[in-house]
DNA sequence: CAACATATGGGGTGCCCCTCCGTTTTGTCG
DNA sequence: CGACAAAACGGAGGGGCACCCCATATGTTG
């Protein structure tokens, strides 16, 4: 899972990573992603050793946390681009929109992962459906041909983050930004 | 100054609080909004108790620093709302973006202040001046009548903030935001 | 210049992140 | 099945931070 080599892990290993994994997902959604690392080892009865061991940084724990719900996000965009472009990329903007402002921690983990370029992070599997998705609608003209998959999805992350916990807000200032200003 | 009394301070808390906020506008030009408030006090040569007496929280010491920036931007806003209201109020929003990408701290202290009503806050002076150029252009019918300035307020928070320390991207989001993304 | 309100700062508390290293658990192989 | 090595664990401790207490020092004022 963590590790990239196949190397087979112990039971007592895959038993405390589920259980941290667990502790997590309950905390971040409590108290956003700077819950504290200790106060998660200690509610998954491990020792704050192990958590570290499991997990390099609070980057790596949130990014397994949140890879369900940023894999679920993926298959649906992979429907939406059966669909109509502008339709398809405007849903697609709103539902990852309320999915992150709706999910403690998930926007600043998204944001973070913007700066450190992997290929396996949630922001990059983000990225890769709207790159898709930006690119049908721009082929299909239903956009202006400059309008840029990352500045569209760095719009969305900064909107989520500045909202985190109230999605009609997030929602509406997507909307803001996707209609511009102009009468 | 941040004494809401009229009490005359002692001449050694004048001094103390120029050396806080002069340590604390370098140390946060170079770390940004979550500089050790320890080692301000540190810089500044007094205890970290004082620190905490002339400022009850991070917050209120960030505001004092970023006081005479949004000074002058009120005073700006003051100059535009003179000319035409649409490029009044599109000029306001750059020069906004471009002062907040560029100081480090001043998008966190803006948003931050966003959260906690209060009228002499950085974020209520930069409110005030948009409130007003948006409901020019909106009189002027310049934008879209149900355009929101604190929505705009906080689209241009919560870009800063994702891209601080970098302008042209901050401007490039904002002008995306402001056009929308329809051919 | 004395007395008093005001302000100071060292040191303490509690929390946090992270790592070291002695100990325990697990899986395997004779 | 029992012993052994590799793998994993966790308590403890170093270093840092925010915030507060109280004995001390310092302006100010009459």
């Amino acid at each position: 899972m963590a590790n990239p080599k196949t190397a087979p892990q112990r039971s007592d290993w895959q038993r405390n990573h589920e259980r941290l994994l667990a502790a997590a997902a309950a905390l971040v959604a409590r108290d956003g992603a700077q819950v504290s690392l200790e106060e998660i080892a200690r509610d998954a009865g491990v020792g704050s050793a192990t958590l570290h061991r499991h997990f390099p940084s609070r980057q790596a724990l949130l990014e397994e946390v949140f890879r369900d719900t940023v894999e679920r996000l993926r298959r649906r965009a992979r429907e939406l681009a059966a669909g109509d472009p502008r339709t398809g990329l405007v849903s697609w903007l709103e539902e990852l929109t309320i999915a992150a402002a709706d999910t403690r921690g998930l926007p600043a983990s998204l944001s973070a992962g913007a700066k450190a370029p992997a290929d396996d992070t949630c922001h990059a599997v983000v990225r890769e459906a709207t790159v898709m998705l930006v690119d049908r609608a721009s082929e299909a003209a239903a956009i202006r041909p400059e309008v840029s998959p990352d500045d569209l999805l760095t719009l969305v992350e900064a909107v989520t983050q500045a909202t985190e916990g109230d999605p009609p807000t997030a929602l509406r200032l997507l909307s803001l930004a996707l209609d511009g200003i102009r009468p």
